[in-house]
RNA sequence: GCGCCCGUAGCUCAGCCGGAUAGAGCGACUGGCUUCGAACCAGUAGGCCGGGGGUUCGAGUCCCUCCGGGCGCGCCA
C-alpha cells in the first residue's frame, strides 16, 4: 500500500516538473526523518536550486502550489530549507488497505528470470557456507515471484570434477572398495558425511604421498572417457550426494527446477560449440609463444581496464582440455539460449509436495519440459570467484553479446567463516594468529566446517526445549514440527540479516539464539497476531464485518490517534520493503523490515488489549489492525522462507 | 605489485542513486507477568561514523590520500 503511493507521489512530482519547467532528472522520494513530518518527503527542491539560481524554500512552496491534487494525499507541506513533505489522507488509506490495495504487482511480467544456486560439488555434506548461498538464492527467488517476475532455478552440478574424482580414489585406492560396496554405502544414511571424511583423509594422503596424485588423473581421466569402474563410481557418488544436498536444502523449504550436469555438457559437446564461436569472433588466440604457448586465451584487455598489469586467461590448455571458465562460458550461454544447442531432460526426483525437479541427460526424451534461455540470469557465486565470473562476463561481451553481459549477474557475496569461540566448541586447533583474528575460514579440503545437517539438528534441539517446556502437553509430533519450524526460521534469518558483502564470522551461540533480532521473534509477533483472532473465536464471537463497519469516516477517526497511524504505515510498507530489496539485490532489507515489523505489532499489542475492548466499533478496528499486521508478517515471512508455527 | 571488499556504541551489524537530531540487536543497569502466553514490553547509560584532505547549501554516504583487516590475481574447480 505504502509502495503505491510512493509511486503516485514521484510519478505526480515529475510530470510536473515535466510539465511545467521540463526537467527530467531524477526524483527521490522517501521517508522524512521524522515521521511527525508526514509519511513521504522529497529534497528535489536542494538539486532545483542550484540550476534556477532560486532558494529551495521558495521551489518548495511553488511545487506544493502547483503539483495538485494525488488521490490519497491531504497535503504537500514546504518544511524547513527547501523539503516537500506529504500527508496522507488517513481514512483513504486504511481503507484501502482494508480493501488489499497495492498487494500485487499492477503486472505480470513475461520475461524468464534464472537464478543460479546452491551448486555444490557433489562429493560431501553440504556446510554452512553452502546455506549461505542457498538461502540467499532462494530468498532471492521467493522475492522476484512475490512481484510477479516469472523465475527458473537452476543447481549446476559438478559431476565430474577434481572433488568428486578425489573421493572416487579414495573409495577405490585408498580403500579398496568395490563398484558394490559402494553402492551398499550409498544406500545407507548419511552418505555424504562419510564422503565428507573420506574426502578429507584422501586430501591429507595426497598432501603426504604426492605421487597418489596419479589416482586423481587416473580418475578423471575414466570419468570423461564415461567408461569403467571409476566412471561408474563417480555417477553413483555424485548422485548420491546430490540426493542427500536436496533433501537437505528441503529441510529449508529450498528447491529446485532444473539440475544442469558437468557431464552432459561434456557429453553433449556444449564446449565444442562455443570454442567454434570464440574462436570465430576472435574472442580467443592461440598462443605462439611465452609462458601460455598452445594454449587458447582471452587477452586482458577483454576482462581489464589496465590490461598491461594483467595476464590473459587461459581458456584451452595446451593439452587440449578446457579450463572451468571455458566451460562457463558454454553454460552462460545456454543459459542465455545463445549456444543453439540443448540438453535433454528427465525427472530427478518429485518433492513431498508433488513438484518435480528435474535433470539434464543426454539420452533423447519425449519432448516435455524446456529449461534455459533466460531474459536474465543471476548467478550466486561466493565473492572469492568475482575474478573468472569478471572473465565469464567478458566472454559474452567479446562474442558481442553485450546485451546478455549486461543480465548476467555475479549475485556475489561473502564467506561464511567461524568465530575462534566455536572452532574451540568444535575441537579446531588454531594457531596463535587466529585466535586473534574475529572469523577463521573454514576449509572443505581439511574436513572443517560445521556441516548444514549438524547445524540443522542442534537448532531443532534447542528449539524442542523451549518448545517442550512451554507446552509439555501438546502431542509430540506437534512440538516436533514446531520446533523444527522455529528452527529452521532461526537458521534462514540468520543467514539473511547481514548484507551480502558481510563476512558472517558464524557463532553457535548467536546463531541458537531465538531473542532479539531473530527469527523466531518475528513468527513469534506472527503467532501472537493469529492467536488473539483465535482467542476471540473461541470465546464464541464472530469476527465483525470489517468492510461494513469501518468506512472511511470510521477509519479516519480511529487512524486520527497518532499511535495507530504510523503502527499502519509501519505495516503497510511490506511491498515497498521487497521492491527495495529487490532493486538493491539485497535480501537482507526484506529480513529488517520483518524484524521492524513484528517490533511495531509488539508495541501494539502491548499498548492495545484488542479483545477485552468494550466499544465495539473500537474493537473492530483493532481486530482490523490485528489481522492487517498478522497477514503482513505472514507475507514478509513467506518471502523469507520462514513458516508460521501454530503456537510458539 | 595489481584488483575487489570491509573499518559506524563494549560486541555483532543496519543506515534506500548525498538530505532534517546517526539506528537496531546482544551485553550492562532499572522497571513490568492473575490480562490476547514475558521467545515480550518500557526506560537509562554507551558515538570525532579508522585518520587527514577535497567536492557541496548539505558527507557515515561521493573523490583523493594514509592507516588497519580480509579475499582474490593457476594450463585447480
Amino acid at each position: 500500500m505504502f509502495h503505491l503511493l510512493e509511486k503516485r507521489l514521484q510519478e505526480a512530482v515529475s510530470a510536473h516538473l515535466a510539465a511545467c519547467c521540463e526537467y527530467a532528472g531524477p526524483v527521490a522520494v522517501g521517508a522524512p526523518a521524522q515521521p511527525e513530518f508526514g509519511e513521504l518527503g522529497t529534497a528535489v527542491a536542494f538539486q532545483l536550486a542550484r540550476q534556477w539560481k532560486k532558494p529551495p524554500r521558495a521551489i518548495a512552496q511553488e511545487l506544493a502550489a502547483g503539483i495538485g491534487a494525488i488521490e490519497g494525499v491531504a497535503a504537500l507541506e514546504p518544511a524547513g530549507n527547501g523539503y516537500l513533505n506529504v500527508r496522507f489522507e488517513r481514512g483513504y488509506y486504511g481503507r484501502q488497505a482494508l480493501e488489499g490495495a497495492g498487494g500485487v504487482p499492477a503486472t505480470a511480467r513475461t520475461e524468464k528470470i534464472i537464478v543460479e544456486h546452491t551448486n555444490i560439488n557433489p562429493n560431501k555434506a553440504a556446510h554452512i557456507g553452502h546455506l549461505r548461498n542457498a538461502v540467499l538464492g532462494d530468498t532471492f527467488v521467493r522475492m522476484l515471484r512475490a512481484r510477479g517476475y516469472q523465475v527458473e532455478v537452476q543447481n549446476y552440478i559438478d559431476n565430474t570434477g577434481v572433488q568428486v574424482a578425489d573421493v572416487v580414489a579414495g573409495f577405490h585406492f585408498l580403500e579398496n572398495k568395490a563398484l558394490d560396496q559402494v553402492a551398499e554405502l550409498a544406500r545407507g544414511e548419511r552418505f555424504d558425511y562419510l564422503c565428507w571424511d573420506l574426502y578429507a583423509r584422501t586430501s591429507a594422503y595426497y598432501k603426504e604421498h604426492p605421487e597418489a596424485l596419479a589416482w586423481r588423473a587416473e580418475t578423471l581421466h575414466a570419468v570423461e572417457s564415461g567408461q569403467g569402474v571409476l566412471a561408474g563410481m563417480a555417477h553413483l557418488v555424485a548422485d548420491a550426494v546430490v540426493h542427500a544436498h536436496l533433501k537437505t536444502m528441503w529441510r529449508l523449504g529450498i528447491a529446485y527446477d532444473v539440475l544442469p550436469r558437468e557431464s552432459e555438457i561434456l557429453h553433449l559437446k556444449f564446449w565444442a560449440t562455443a570454442f567454434d564461436l570464440l574462436r570465430q569472433r576472435g574472442a580467443i588466440q592461440l598462443e605462439t609463444e611465452g609462458k601460455n604457448s598452445g594454449c587458447w586465451v582471452m587477452p586482458a584487455s577483454s576482462f581489464s581496464d589496465d590490461s598491461a598489469d594483467q595476464d590473459s586467461k587461459v581458456i584451452v590448455r595446451s593439452n587440449g582440455t578446457v579450463t572451468y571458465v571455458g566451460k562457463d562460458i558454454a553454460y552462460q550461454l545456454w543459459k542465455f539460449g545463445l549456444l543453439g544447442k540443448d540438453f535433454f531432460y528427465r525427472v530427478w526426483s518429485v518433492y513431498p509436495d508433488g513438484k518435480q525437479v528435474w535433470v539434464s541427460t543426454d539420452e533423447p526424451q519425449p519432448a516435455g519440459h524446456a529449461f534455459g534461455a533466460g531474459a536474465r540470469v543471476y548467478n550466486v557465486i561466493d565473492s572469492r570467484q568475482s575474478y573468472l565470473q569478471n572473465v565469464v562476463v567478458a566472454g559474452l561481451r567479446a562474442l558481442g553479446y553485450t546485451d546478455q553481459a549486461e543480465r548476467s549477474v555475479h549475485f556475489s557475496y561473502e564467506m561464511v567463516a567461524l568465530s575462534p569461540r566455536t572452532c574451540v566448541e568444535l575441537g579446531i586447533q588454531l594457531s596463535e594468529e587466529d585466535q586473534k583474528r574475529s572469523y577463521v575460514e573454514v576449509s572443505g579440503r581439511k574436513g572443517l566446517g560445521v556441516k548444514a545437517d549438524d547445524l540443522i539438528d542442534k537448532l531443532i534441539e534447542t528449539a524442542a526445549r523451549e518448545v517442550d517446556s512451554r507446552h509439555p502437553d501438546a502431542p509430540a509430533a506437534e512440538r516436533l514440527q514446531v520446533a523444527t519450524q522455529i528452527a529452521i526460521g532461526a537458521l534462514r534469518y540468520f543467514m539473511l540479516k547481514f548484507t551480502r558483502n558481510t563476512v558472517i564470522a558464524f557463532d553457535f551461540q548467536e546463531a541458537l539464539s531465538f531473542e532479539g533480532d531473530t527469527g523466531p521473534y518475528v513468527q513469534y509477533a506472527a503467532v501472537r497476531a493469529r492467536n488473539i483472532l483465535r482467542k476471540f473465536g473461541e470465546r464464541g464471537d464472530k469476527l465483525p464485518d470489517f468492510a461494513a463497519i469501518l468506512d472511511e469516516n470510521a477509519m479516519r477517526r480511529h487512524l486520527a490517534s497518532e499511535d495507530f497511524w504510523q503502527l499502519l504505515v509501519a505495516a503497510s510498507k511490506a511491498d515497498a520493503a521487497i521492491e527495495w530489496a529487490l532493486a538493491s539485490g539485497e535480501p537482507a532489507h526484506v529480513a529488517k523490515f520483518a524484524f521492524t515489523l513484528a517490533q511495531s505489532f509488539n508495541n501494539f499489542y502491548h499498548a492495545h488489549p484488542v479483545i477485552h475492548e468494550e466499544n465495539a466499533e473500537r474493537r473492530a478496528f483493532l481486530l482490523w489492525m490485528t489481522a492487517y499486521f498478522g497477514a503482513q508478517l505472514d507475507r514478509t515471512l513467506t518471502v523469507l522462507g520462514i513458516e508460521l508455527p501454530v503456537y510458539m
